[in-house]
DNA sequence: GAATTTTCCGTGTACGAACACGAAAATAGA
DNA sequence: TCTATTTTCGTGTTCGTACACGGAAAATTC
């Protein structure tokens, strides 16, 4: 038995099929009891419509919108979800979908502000969105959800809003098995600092979350190292960087280095202008910067929240849902890929 | 300017839909002329066909086949790929898709000819293959080739045959990981033995790859260890395999063991039974068997080839290209995942 | 009870490609 | 030259859904 279409529901009811389509598509001028009765059948019948004739048939396009921090040079890591953006395009290019992309300055919240203001909520039908500032992304998923516009975050998570999906990494957990390869052959008894350099520490909930992973794998290893200090540079220049750091080696006898994000380049940096004396480096996602790094032995280990991977599915779910009404997974977590110089060569992206 | 049809291509060289259609399939029945003037038209507008119309409108199936190790208990590895399979399907699902899949005794050269024997080469439009046995598995290659078949393989790779793509993993660099991962924390100046457990080693060019990998990495490490000794255990029962190992440990400082495919859990097992003192594993998939162990501190590391990608994507490549034309990269290789028991959770399929 | 509005629903066409069918044109055979 | 055959090509329908349009029936108004 073959699946189930319009024309036979619409055959078992006694009606026609705009009939069947008019209810499927809650479009209205159908009386209660035909309504009642359809809806029943197409439960019934488990009825999924065929998504090759309904794209072929779509008169306008999906529209969707992509709301992310603009890619600049000084954060070259929101480059890397725009290439899973486009990869999510260039796959779905036979379907007939628009997306709007809006930038916003991620160190400045009334650009986001500005950013939102004027969003076309009655255009958009469903929104990709890579929250920075909380209270204020807070407010813009409930005005999207007021309007009835389905929405997915990637990147970072919000608290206590509704959504239809997350795509992205458990930080908690990925900061905990950085626990574990700072630990591997960490000389005994070493300290190990946690470098927090993101632009604004406060807005990122996933670099605290990273950073209370890391330490509670050496709460439950606790013999293994004398000291876990956190130096905050958020927002540090060259300079200041350079003497927080000789500061923080004066001070203690460093055996590992954790840095939460993917600015890990800088400290690295750092190492090879010192002469890196077998300090063990640990940080985030292959930045062009920091695979650069890896390669020269002066980052041990990157973490890859797979970026460019998590704007893909974040992209392919939301068409998926608005599209065709799948409704995607609601936490859709990324893998935590530990990168070495050995394995960094298949993980690298062709199109950067 | 939208994207150009059949009926514009048509409209410009002055012939019927028809005609153009017959010239897109060369279905013949064109005169030279006209079908020249077609072509160079197609070309020159570079018409690629609209695979939504082009699949709603197709009537029969494409029929594709896979052909594999059979998936038997003791060799529990390939449920792996079927499980790539069954998604893969359920993705094209919406497409008119046929697929018959054959099983073969990857330990009997002799039912891989049977499996063989009856192909269905004058049905079949394309072939996904696992090969085991080399010299019958380049005879079956080119029989598809001379059938106009084209075909994909995963897992293990020919030497000397043309196919439209491979997916799988490089051996010899996963071997070189694996040698960096048994080195981390190694105590100096060690033995470490390779263990070989695979059903026939002779007829898996890439479990002699992982070796030589492995080899080069403490070749160019030779500083680390003391011994680095191979273990053939091809075939062997769980009493030949203590015999073996208790052999090894008497003879050797043993402080690692790489065994080099997914029958890992087999040395856990001896070495959970003997007490492990410390001795580092590693070994290759994520098993239900050896993820067990890994949980549980007997396996230090695994490899994941991703057996389920390597057969999704090989799946969906021949898809594309026998549907659309669209010709796959000819090496598709998996990223070499380092798996922990720290980020195992997220490397786990739901789905097996 | 007629005129009008509103509610409800069926018909028809489009989307772009695949393919069956049959007609016209070209060629062969007489 | 006329029929028979083959080659070449155009027409029309189909796939399943979306949606515009308009008509009939029911409800409402006067």
């Amino acid at each position: 038995m073959s699946k189930i279409r319009i024309k036979d529901i619409a055959a078992i009811a006694n009606v026609s099929i705009g009939t069947v389509d008019r209810v499927i598509h809650n479009r209205g001028e159908v009386s209660q009891a035909t309504r009642e009765k359809i809806q029943k059948l197409l439960a019934e019948h488990n009825y999924k419509p065929d998504i090759i004739a309904s794209s072929l048939a779509l008169k306008r396009p999906v529209h969707l919108a992509v709301v992310m921090p603009a890619i600049v040079n000084d954060h070259a890591f929101w480059k890397l979800p725009a290439a899973g953006i486009r990869r999510a395009l260039d796959e779905l290019s036979h379907y007939k979908i628009l997306v709007d992309t809006f930038y916003f300055d991620q160190l400045n919240s009334e650009d986001f502000e500005r950013c939102v203001k004027d969003f076309p909520y009655d255009r958009v039908q469903g929104v990709l969105f890579a929250p920075v500032f909380q209270e204020e992304s807070v407010r813009f998923v409930q005005r999207c959800r007021t309007e009835g516009i389905p929405l997915v975050l990637f990147n970072s998570l919000l608290e206590n809003v509704s959504i239809s999906s997350f795509v992205g990494q458990d930080a908690f957990h990925s900061g905990y098995v950085a626990g574990k390869l700072i630990n591997l052959g960490l000389e005994h008894r070493k300290d190990v600092a946690i470098i927090n350099m993101s632009a604004r520490k406060d807005h990122y909930a996933h670099i605290i979350s990273r950073e209370k992973g890391f330490r509670t794998y050496f709460e439950e290893h606790s013999d293994c190292l004398d000291h876990l200090v956190t130096i905050d540079l958020n927002g540090a220049d060259d300079l200041w960087l350079k003497e927080k750091l000789d500061e923080t080696f004066e001070k203690y006898d460093i055996g590992g280095l954790f840095v939460t994000n993917s600015r890990v380049f800088k400290v690295a940096e750092y190492l090879a202008a010192r002469g890196s004396m077998g300090v063990r480096l640990v940080g985030y996602d292959l930045l062009p910067e920091n695979t650069e790094y890896l390669k020269r032995d002066y980052i041990d280990f990157l973490i890859s929240q797979k970026p460019e991977e998590q704007a893909f599915r974040g992209l392919s779910s939301l068409f998926n849902l608005v599209a065709f009404q799948r409704e995607p997974v609601k936490m859709q977590f990324m893998p935590i890929d530990i990168i070495t110089r050995e394995n960094l060569h298949y993980y690298k992206l062709k199109t950067l």
